[in-house]
RNA sequence: GGGUGUGUAGUUCAGUGGUAGAACGCUACGUUGACAUCGUAGAGGUCAUAAGUUCAAUUCUUAUCACACCCA
């Protein structure tokens, strides 16, 4: 009979309708009142799925399908962050091209281009995560600039400003001259690149002498108020305290002394623009230096440069002046090095350390908590290597900046007044009341900051005000803390580290009580993806290719903890192919019209085939559930792979076989029922991981008729084990030794392994006689054996094999050549001597038997005694072939 | 420069103080009434190197080397 193939097109598309029409993703109430919830990782508004999204989004679906199968009341909720940045940019591109200048448009205006673009294109990504199979409530999507969303922040800004955590300050910052705003350390890239180090004579004042400095930004001599050499440099002593004049600026500056400048860097002395370096900063700060600013905040040359600099950009000014000092001699000589420079994440141009006015979170107090929730283990990080990585940075953190020079975003709700007064509340008409008191009688008019917030402040506030927060809602009570968070390792300070602050808090309560932090996904040979290398591979043409399920699996069962997940196709292809085996798997049972009826009563299963897979089936199902709860997502996917492929379709469907070729109408129906009673737990247990498929299969075979549900929402087995079906798996696993035997002998002595032969029992009181007669048609048809005989097959074909330690005796209707089956069982009574002479030696060896555990100096003399057995038999065999 | 992680079969990775495992790939045979997107059998490893601890080290410790990442 041929069979339609899987559709996975098809399917995953109807099943993903059917799952979100029926509301199958919302939380349902528990019956034992337990919870189980994760916030997604809201992904850019502008975003579009990549390898990252897959993995990452993967694994939370089979912690949540697993916890929602288990009876708990479950609860994954979506969204998306706003991006202020990233969006901006896009919409401000659009205009672009249509010619319009965001500048013409106007603030507001611009806000309102950009909610519609939002509306028509942002979001993408929450489709493609459906796709992907992801069973987030989808209702309770959220948008960081929601109403509600935007209401936490305000109410998270005026409270952290009231209690001194949120502060405005001018200070150097990281300014992105592009994009032109603010950024935060976190934002900043260092990137190793080649420069030029220019050495530059400084003329000393009357006197001939120069001193020579080293930069490797010569342009900013124009905002030098210092040389500083290091005061135990005995090439300097006697110039500290002299004036220099700057070459070009003819500007006078005073040889500090300070121990930043490091006598083995360049020529130990160094130019100090306190207004563009942050160690100069700090500099000028210790000396009491003058700052003076040269940029404007395009990054060209403002009033306080030379003139003939002025409005020329800080690379092109670089150029003019390195050109100027070799017409003047001034320049000594130029090294190329390597060094780091810093840029900007978002728009990889290089930053430039800005004096500015802005708004700043006391991260170091605000840290004080989360490191004392993760020390308490009250939230833990697993791989738990990175609770140390995250203490490092916690304990070294910096004031982080938070106010962005741009429009998207929400709006700092800070007001000023013309006297310099500044006044946070959470509104307008708070703000006038502030005033109304600071300014008694006076007249004054408010004008609202202009900065918006970093996407990420409000992003610290996504797992609880996802839920409601501030208000009391019931979600909040009911999934606040949520259980996991799902993240990878390259945002745990961005956003882990952040939410760990606001949420303890805010709320008193950690935002989550473990931190599953997985890692990047690479390419085949390691290499990280990127669109220049051209090696991205994109998730959704694998999901069109394959399946959103084969890509699933093998995200899933290539995550080990620690471990960078190199994918390639044939990953995918070769999972791709384990979905088809279950399908033609579940074709076989229904050919034979293997039907689940009604519900089984496992104790009184008869067949031992029977016996032996569900056994074998609740220690995977045992296992798979364990793994899982250890976030050992790799492992459980394999343990369900493993019982599927070769316990399930290798053996139990072969075993199947001769029972339906028998008359017995008891044992047909039993082996009927069951063997589609297990696909029905094969189906639960892979439905985390594999989810499309297992329901598509769940709703053909008509399981809901039976389990009153569908498989989504079904309940995750839990067998208990039962001890009287032992007996029965032993005996099982025994002859699919013997069979695999037979088979290998076949194998080696070059018979076609259709061939049939005759077996006998050698031994008195021979137990494999007694398991072959209890199960002789599986070993007659599944093992291809004739007859089962007693006596000795002396003759030329027949040879001995020893298995289970029993020798016994196979004959075929064909002549053996034997002489290679002497070698290699010679090739093993060789190992096995070495073996025992090993165990041998070591229970000779007195420390060893006064040290080692008894239990495996036993071990190693039943050991000795089984090979000794071995070895004989080994040996009688060969002597019996001439 | 400081820190973290990794190094096990051809490849990708599990694993363990006492017999070294899987998947994919490879080789041979095979179209046996679920499945060639398959079956059966098989080959393949000084567990990076060196020293130490131990009765016993692939596993623990230290050093070295290689690679990756983070921070400055």
């Amino acid at each position: 009979m041929e069979f339609k193939k899987y559709n996975h097109l098809e399917e995953e598309k109807k099943i993903s309708d059917f799952w979100i029409k029926k509301g199958l993703f919302k939380p349902k109430k528990s019956k034992n009142k337990k919870n189980f919830s994760i916030v997604i990782p809201p992904p850019n508004v502008t975003g579009r799925l990549h390898m990252g999204h897959a993995l990452n989004n993967s694994l939370q679906d089979v912690l949540i399908r697993f916890n929602r199968m288990k009876g708990l009341e479950t609860l994954w909720q979506p969204g998306t962050d706003h991006a202020g940045i990233a969006t901006q940019a896009v919409v401000e591109k659009n205009l672009n091209k249509e010619g319009v200048n965001k500048n013409d448009l106007g603030r507001e205006k611009f806000i309102e281009k950009v909610w519609k673009w939002k509306e028509e294109s942002g979001g993408i990504i929450l489709n493609q995560l459906q796709k992907l199979g992801c069973s987030c409530d989808w209702s309770r999507t959220r948008f960081t600039m929601d109403k509600d969303l935007s209401k936490a922040v305000i109410k998270v800004f005026v409270e952290l400003y009231n209690n001194k955590l949120i502060y405005k300050d001018k200070k150097l910052v990281n300014w992105d001259t592009n994009l032109q705003t603010a950024i935060s350390d976190l934002e900043v890239v260092q990137k190793d690149v080649q420069s030029q180090l220019y050495y530059i004579d400084y003329q000393l004042q009357n006197s001939e002498n120069k001193i020579t400095i080293a930069t490797t930004r010569p342009e900013t001599m124009m905002g030098d108020t210092a040389v500083a050499v290091n005061p135990k440099d005995n090439r300097y002593i006697k110039l500290i305290g002299k004036n220099v004049k700057i070459p070009i600026v003819n500007r006078t500056v005073k040889i500090i002394a300070d121990n930043y400048a490091d006598p083995e860097q360049g020529s130990g002395a160094v130019k100090i623009t306190p207004a563009h370096d942050f160690n100069d900063y700090d500099v000028g700060k210790r000396n009491k230096l003058k700052i003076i600013n040269i940029f404007e905040k395009n990054g060209k040359i403002n009033q306080n440069g030379v003139s003939e600099f002025i409005g020329l950009d800080r690379f092109e000014a670089r150029k003019l002046l390195v050109k100027k000092l070799k017409e003047n001699g001034n320049l000594v000589k130029i090294e190329t090095i390597k060094n780091k420079v810093p840029y900007g994440d978002r728009s990889n141009t290089v930053i430039e350390p800005l004096l500015t006015e802005q708004w700043f979170v006391d991260a170091k107090k605000l840290s004080n908590k989360p490191i004392k929730i993760v020390k308490k283990n009250i939230t833990s990080f697993f791989p738990n290597s990175w609770t140390k990585i995250f203490f490092q940075w916690m304990k070294n953190i910096e004031p982080w900046c938070i106010s962005r020079q741009i429009w998207w975003g929400h709006r700092i709700p800070a007001w000023y007044d013309e006297y310099k007064n500044i006044f946070v509340a959470e509104n307008f008409k708070k703000a006038e009341i502030l005033a109304k008191k600071k300014n008694k009688n006076k007249k004054f008019k408010l004008r609202q900051e202009s900065d918006v917030l970093d996407t990420w402040f409000s992003s610290a506030l996504w797992p609880f005000a996802t839920l409601g927060w501030p208000n009391k809602s019931k979600e909040l009570s009911k999934f606040y803390p949520t259980s996991v968070l799902v993240t990878g390792f390259d945002i745990i300070f961005f956003w882990v580290a952040r939410m760990l602050m606001m949420g303890n808090y805010f709320n008193k309560k950690t935002p989550f009580q473990k931190v599953y932090v997985h890692a990047l996904v690479r390419d085949e040979k390691g290499q990280k993806m990127s669109k220049s290398k051209g090696n991205v591979i994109d998730p959704l043409e694998l999901i069109n290719e394959y399946g959103a399920d084969s890509l699933r699996f093998t995200l899933i069962s290539m995550a080990s903890p620690g471990r960078d997940v190199k994918l390639s196709k044939d990953r995918v292809v070769g999972n791709r192919n384990f979905i088809t085996k279950i399908w033609s798997a579940n074709n076989f049972l229904n050919i034979n019209n293997c039907k689940l009826k009604k519900q089984i009563d496992l104790r009184t299963i008869k067949l031992p085939i029977n016996q032996w897979i569900l056994s074998e089936f609740i220690k995977t199902q045992k296992l798979v559930s364990k793994n899982i709860e250890d976030f050992r997502f790799d492992e459980a996917s394999k343990n369900a792979y493993k019982f599927v492929w070769h316990s399930y379709c290798d053996w139990y469907l072969e075993f199947l076989k001769p029972v339906f070729n028998s008359k017995n109408k008891f044992e047909v129906n039993e082996a009927k029922l069951f063997s589609s009673f297990m696909m029905a737990n094969i189906l639960k247990i892979l439905h985390p991981f594999i989810p499309f498929f297992t329901e598509s299969v769940w709703a053909k075979n008509k399981y809901k008729l039976i389990f009153k549900d569908d498989l989504i929402s079904s309940s995750w087995p839990n067998f208990k084990e039962i001890n009287k079906f032992n007996k029965n798996q032993n005996s099982i696993n025994n002859i699919i030794t013997l069979i695999s035997n037979i088979r290998s002998t076949k194998a080696e002595l070059k018979i076609t392994p259709k061939l049939f032969c005759d077996l006998s029992f050698l031994e008195k009181s021979s137990k494999l006689a007694k398991l072959v007669n209890k199960n002789l048609n599986l070993v007659k048809q599944v093992g291809r054996v004739n007859s089962i005989d007693k006596e000795e097959f002396n003759n030329k074909n027949s040879i001995e094999i020893l298995v289970l330690k029993e020798k016994i005796s196979l004959r075929f209707n064909e002549d053996l050549d034997l002489i290679s089956q002497k070698e290699r069982i010679s090739n093993k009574i060789e190992s096995i001597k070495k073996q025992l002479d090993n165990l041998n030696n070591k229970l000779k060896n007195e420390a060893y038997l006064k040290n080692a555990p008894k239990e495996i100096v036993q071990n190693d003399k039943k050991l000795v005694k089984e090979l000794t057995v071995e070895d004989e038999k080994l040996r009688s065999i060969v002597s019996s072939i001439n």
